[in-house]
RNA sequence: GCGGGUGUAGCUCAGUUGGUUAGAGCGCCGCCCUGUCACGGCGGAGGCCGCGGGUUCAAGUCCCGUCACUCGCG
């Protein structure tokens, strides 16, 4: 039986009869305060931002991607360089996901384009790498150098050993939202089996450095969210995270989060995978998600939006023209140059002008935004002010 | 002064032997992005085709004139 002995989640604070909830999650890299957010440095890198600057932005734990570094540099690479953390300079918390997404995504495209029926942006080409799902795992072809190469449960978990990651995540099929019940259900089926494989595989080697988190599958589906829930509690994970396809609307995902977590372990951590507006950490730190990871914020910000406190629809483009002229800063309450001295006008120019310094700036100041809604979420809950909270961070 | 070239979208240019609502790239305006193959994706606005005549059923395309810019020669 798997005992995690360097790791331990406690819970500090939940009201009688809430889900909501404050937590410590202990790793040998540090120590978090949760709810959280786990922001993406999918390549070992967050995109535009130096480990420096997301630790000025306040940030507390990042993510790297097994799929993508497995095919450049090589997970061999990472660990004789001495593991993620060693690699990259980020001395904190980490966690890497375990590549099942992408068997996904290069499947079917981005998840919005597969939920809107659209077939990534009209480039098909470029999504024609999955070769294979079999119950023995999975077969693509390399992006970058166009190799075959495959990803199994037991290789996607030796290859997290090798990157040193703290948290990893079980290899799980991403089940697409167009594909009927049947399929579902024996892709969250497979996903049970995948994850039994991975606990296998993980004990073989485990030293006590890194922690499991099991992913609750499911789609849409109530019954299939229960079963794959009450898996991931049946088994020695030491947390649970949310996966695969949640729907179309904010209802359906709602939904399919609350079948998932109802029937999870209460005093293991709960990761929300790839969920991460602002609106979403309201509603989902409601159910009980300790930590959400999301490449929203600084994919937006390198696209020219902005996360913004209390601005209806939660964000501003920065490239629309009304910013040519405005000679304030972004955000003054945030004790950043990117949030409260960088004028609009000026990151309007850098991003009209292809600088990309206009990223740089967006990026952090989107990170240190999030990390501002975290700190006042944990701050909201203790006081049972969550609702007051919400209201100031999203008005009508 | 003589000879040649060029004038088409904000910019740089395509526009077949004359033939439907004149195109592209960039720029401009806006929308999109939820376990990142992503400084990306989608859409929109915008043209007395230098100007004036003419030939023709039909002219951005041919002819004449004119203006501007440009190169060469005096």
């Amino acid at each position: 039986m798997l005992k995690y002995p360097n790791f331990s989640f406690d819970i500090t604070h939940q009201k009688q009869g809430q889900r909501a909830r404050i937590g410590q999650l202990n790793t040998p890299h540090g120590t978090i305060e949760t709810p959280n957010y786990i922001f993406c440095g999918t390549k070992a890198a967050i995109k535009a931002l130096s480990p420096a600057q997301m630790l000025e932005a306040q940030s507390d734990i990042i993510l790297a991607n097994t799929y993508h570094l497995m095919l450049q540099p090589g997970a061999d690479l990472i660990e004789k360089m001495g593991g993620l953390h060693q690699f990259t300079g980020w001395h904190g918390p980490m966690l890497t996901d375990s590549g099942g997404f992408q068997v996904f995504s290069l499947g079917e495209g981005t998840m919005a384009n597969e939920i809107k029926g659209r077939k990534s942006g009209g480039d098909s080409e470029k999504f024609k790498n999955l070769l294979q799902i079999s119950e023995e795992g999975t077969t693509f072809r390399s992006y970058v150098n166009g190799q075959k190469m495959n990803l199994t449960p037991e290789s996607a978990m030796d290859i997290q050993r090798k990157l040193g990651a703290d948290l990893l995540m079980q290899f799980d099929e991403c089940t697409p939202y167009h594909v009927d019940k049947d399929y579902t259900a024996r892709s969250m089926e497979m996903s049970i089996r995948w994850g039994d494989r991975c606990l296998k595989q993980f004990e073989r080697h485990d030293n006590g450095a890194q922690a499991v988190y099991g992913i609750v599958q499911g789609g849409v589906y109530e019954d299939l969210r229960r079963r794959s829930a009450a898996y991931t509690k049946d088994r020695d994970f030491f947390g649970t995270a949310v996966g695969g396809c949640l729907g179309g609307t904010d209802e359906e995902m709602y939904n399919a989060a609350l079948w998932s977590l109802e029937g999870t372990a209460p005093e293991r951590p709960v990761h929300f995978l790839g969920i991460g507006r602002i609106k979403d950490v309201f509603t989902f730190v409601r159910l009980g998600v300790d930590t959400f990871d999301c490449v929203i914020p600084t994919r937006l910000a390198r696209h020219g939006t902005a996360f913004l406190r209390g601005h209806p629809g939660e964000t501003i483009n920065l490239k629309n023209a009304r910013f040519k002229n405005d000679p304030e800063p972004l955000d003054p309450r945030i004790e950043l140059p990117c949030s409260n001295y960088f004028s609009k006008a000026y990151i309007h120019h850098l991003l009209k002008a292809g600088e990309i310094l206009g990223m740089q700036i967006l990026a952090q100041h989107n990170v240190a935004t999030i990390n501002m809604l975290m700190r006042e979420v944990r701050a909201a809950i203790k006081s049972d002010s969550l609702d007051d909270l919400q209201k100031e961070w999203l008005p009508e």
